[in-house]
DNA sequence: CATGAATGAGAGTTCATTCAT
DNA sequence: TATGAATGAACTCTCATTCAT
């Protein structure tokens, strides 16, 4: 009988997208007003639902907040994978590809980047169950290594100078985040000023040629 | 009147005194819970007063919050002015101590920049008045262009290649905000692990080599 | 039109099986939850339904309730007036065998009576139409109106001494009720303890004794 | 230094005064609307106070109804305890005298007891620790083999027939709470008719009577 | 006939803030 | 000056009930 299966899909779709409508309203009312702040219904309100709908679809307020992280992290993850393994790109030239994709990433969707950083900085989340926690820390943690393995390629190629990968790791997340979380700050007071894009060009910039042997 | 007078000193001396007490014990509330998880109990009890007694001091929660922030603005203004005017120290040698006193200040007291980074990021604080608001960012922005001054002495001596001094500001205040910030989200998940001064070492290290000419 | 006819007692039958699945669904249900605990959710899983699918068959959750009460005061009465009449029973062997009719219900469905107690207890269901109500105070005071028959019965026969009838009836139903409600709590802390057949046979083995005349 | 003694005093009692307040309401309200039937508004209205005040003398809900019921335990204990030890009695004057004290507490306080009764057949409770819910048993245990010792005395002596004391514990518990709940229950749709009293006599006098050896 | 999806109404609980003392 | 006591306003979450399909 395909039509039961075909009603099945539909069903299947439905729900994926009104998670989707949620997840995105969500994505928009956390980015504006912060995780505690952000009430339900304000995120209810946004993907115009009932507050109510809401737990039919996530088990509570932290579960939105932290599927709204997976699927960020999931999406940050996907590209620098295929910069990691693409061939014929010298380390330093994939370090540049990433603060691309980094930007790409937050450009796109402006929203979807503050939000992960924020869950960086973020206290609370007491329901968040310690399995899904691990969760959230291995998936930064295989990003990180990312990091630390582009690095290290450069370093057996002798195009860089001999440091601790993690260390590099480290240097890079840090640069990425602190370039998008201040620029978004300033944002914040005076919209007109986005030099996001400029900013983190310099920062990669310099912190590649500070890494490069001469 | 001296009787007078002295008693008015004193009780001026008796009320900064107490205004210090409760910063003291909001620093360390907001830093270990964040902003809005952390309560007025918490913090008058960390003060070991009565949650009705702040109010004698303060308008409320956000006056507490933003007092505090001044008061690291003003701790982290204080060296760097100290820095910026030192003779006898080439620029680069200025960023170097920029960034031992960006640690200083967090290793003296671990928690006193996080609370200002969370302020940059911060959402809510609804009932602060626009004019308190400005304060706070003509005090961030005073800090800023001395980061591009530094940078500017250094480009006209032909020390550093040529950018943007604001841009190459932008690019200091990330590396450094970034560094704090990310270094501590690792520690809040496994305090053991503590290498913010390493990473803020090697970051200024890597930016500061790729700004200067060969 | 025979076949309209049959197509209608079909029908009719059809919803008379389903309203006894949903009832034997909810018993359990409200015995083993209460019934403010239970939810509407908790009936139509056990019923294998949707929840909505029991608005079909009930006006409401209260609705439910009390029909299950009816059924129950039915099966009760059911029992008691076939021993009533029962010829060649003496009154005293007569609330010997109550006591094992009572008893029986209970085994034979060891939920079917505590819900009727709760009933009796409960408080709420303000849904409830006073018509409703007064229906089942009727079948309820049938029920008591025949223990106090076979109490006098055993009184012109000049075996028990003399009481009300009604205050004995009273009695007899407390000592039943009383005892299924203490024995169920015990085994629902502890529900390897199940003494009720003995202590009901105690109870009115005593009661009995009490009232013969020597 | 007195006064400070004096303060403390009266704070104190201030505070149980409260607490006392809050259980006084909370009784009446469970009384006439069963415990998840009635909302923490009820009970604060019923008290004049806040809802939020209520929190600052119980910990939840749950908690109250907990309080409230060792309130209840402790004083039908203090009175059994005195006719158990009381001279002077047998052991047949004691189990009328208990009567005359479950009557007491019933008819001191009409609401006292049907709320104990209600906890026996209570469900959910869920936030209820589970050290609270043993040490609720313990003191319940305690009364029930109050009633079994008083029926051994009497075994001892010759006066009553051999049975099992717990088996009697049993059935006089049975008695007392039956009769209560059932004579509840008809006030509760006639508040004219209040036979409580003649019914426990009646129940008492009968298995008494049964108990004994001619 | 049956249901998945949705929601309004309300529950328990917390907390910044006030005020009499 | 300091506080214990109190509360209004909000928040998260649940559930009986409805309705389009």
């Amino acid at each position: 009988m395909g039509i039961a299966e075909r009603k099945e899909r539909e069903k299947d779709l439905q729900k994926r997208l009104r998670r989707k409508q949620i997840l995105d309203a969500a994505k928009r009312v956390f980015h504006s007003k912060g995780f505690s702040v952000a009430t339900v219904e304000d995120i209810a309100h946004e993907a115009e639902l009932s507050p109510a709908a809401l737990y039919l679809y996530f088990k509570n307020k932290d579960d939105i907040y932290v599927s709204l992280n997976f699927q960020l992290l999931e999406y940050l993850w996907n590209g620098l994978e295929k910069i990691l393994n693409r061939d014929g790109l010298r380390p330093d030239e994939k370090l540049l590809a990433l603060k691309d994709h980094f930007y790409d990433v937050f450009s796109l969707d402006p929203l979807i980047l503050t939000n992960l950083l924020h869950l960086q900085a973020s206290h609370g989340l007491k329901k968040l169950p310690a399995e899904r926690k691990k969760q959230l820390n291995d998936y930064a943690a295989k990003c990180l290594r990312a990091l630390g393995t582009i690095f290290e390629q450069g370093k057996e190629e002798g195009l860089f100078f001999d440091h601790h990968p993690i260390a590099v790791a480290d240097v890079l997340w840090s640069v990425f985040t602190g370039a998008v979380l201040w620029e978004e700050s300033k944002r914040r007071t005076n919209a007109s000023k986005d030099y996001l894009k400029e900013t983190l060009t310099l920062a990669i910039e310099l912190v590649v040629k500070g890494m490069k042997r001469p």
